[in-house]
DNA sequence: CTTTACATGTAACTCGTTACATGATTAA
DNA sequence: TTAATCATGTAACGAGTTACATGTAAAG
């Protein structure tokens, strides 16, 4: 399971409770790697007990009392010997793709329209990680080998999106003076 | 279940065993959907429950007998329906931009090997990709309409591919006068 | 007065992977 | 004789989604 590889990464830094790594997966990390509230609190749950976490409950005033987690000393190891070990190169699985396989005039205006919507959610997401990049990462050189390493990730976010809609741009060509 | 809509699109054209379908999703659509055959096995079986394929069984001599599969006319439907449907954009979820958040002085020569491994995959993909474009795609405009969404198919793995061997060489450099 | 944010959970289900199983034929 | 190709399956498990559930406080 990487999912708990994600979120003991992801409190390398702070201790945090289910529901900010929540958020933090809805955002950061999460760029690159989804999950649910459901899934989080559940391996949360599972690392505590794998004594790869320990949590603490914090009673809070005005708001729910919420519990936080942080690494172990055999959370830290572990995450360590997980870096050693292979990781494979899973396929996007987009529908989209799936979809242009059945391009027919029948719905080639509507593939175009799905095509305008990925570009406009993708121009969104490029803009916040050029924002990103531009406050935190901006001089690489300059930045400790961990913030290097998180700098390259979102370069490769970026990198993604900026070809992702020059393909789109192909697409709307390839597909604009059909019919 | 979007690996149905993969299965039925892969069989617009042909009708197949479970076992070809399972060589033609390690090529082809597989590129953009991976599946083991015990999934495709399952999955044929239910949409043969539902209407949507109807099977064949043939017996051949030297070699074990087959059940090939072939769209109905409620599975032609299905599918031309299925693409008008909203599809959402996933997340890569690759382990290596986990692992790029935890960088360290320690892991840092194999990350370098991980990424290279990385880049050489991506090599004899591009090359693949390559070959099946000059091969079938190389004019696309004079392609019919079903083949140019195909043909779109390919740029994108291309796109892809380039876009990530080019990412790669980024990290090499960043990481490469790092220690 | 309704929605959003805070905070955590259960249950059912679908999707996907891994391991195991069978058995013939053909090529190295 | 060992491995690969052909061909189809079961079973167990792990990962991920969706629906449902609860309850307070602040902001609109």
């Amino acid at each position: 399971m990487a999912l708990s590889h994600a979120i003991m990464t992801a409190l390398l830094e702070d201790q945090l409770s289910g529901y900010e790594l929540t958020k933090s997966f809805d955002t950061s990390l999460g760029f690159f790697w989804k999950a649910s509230h459901q899934q989080i609190y559940k391996c949360l749950r599972d690392l505590e007990q794998q004594g790869l976490l320990r949590s603490e409950h914090i009673a809070q005033e005005g708001r729910p009392d919420k519990i936080i987690y942080q690494l172990t000393d055999a959370g830290h190891a572990e995450l360590e010997q997980w870096v050693f070990g292979e990781s494979k190169f899973r396929e996007s699985r987009d529908d989209l793709y799936v979809k242009l396989y059945n391009l027919t005039p029948d719905n080639l205006s509507h593939m175009r329209l799905e095509l305008e919507q990925r570009a406009e959610t993708t121009r969104e997401r490029l803009q916040l990680y050029q924002r990103i990049q531009a406050r935190h990462y901006a001089e690489p050189t300059a930045l400790p080998l961990r913030k290097r390493g998180v700098a390259l990730v979102l370069r490769a976010g970026i990198a993604q999106c900026e070809q992702y809609l020059g393909w789109i741009d192909d697409c709307k060509q390839l597909l604009g003076d059909a019919y």
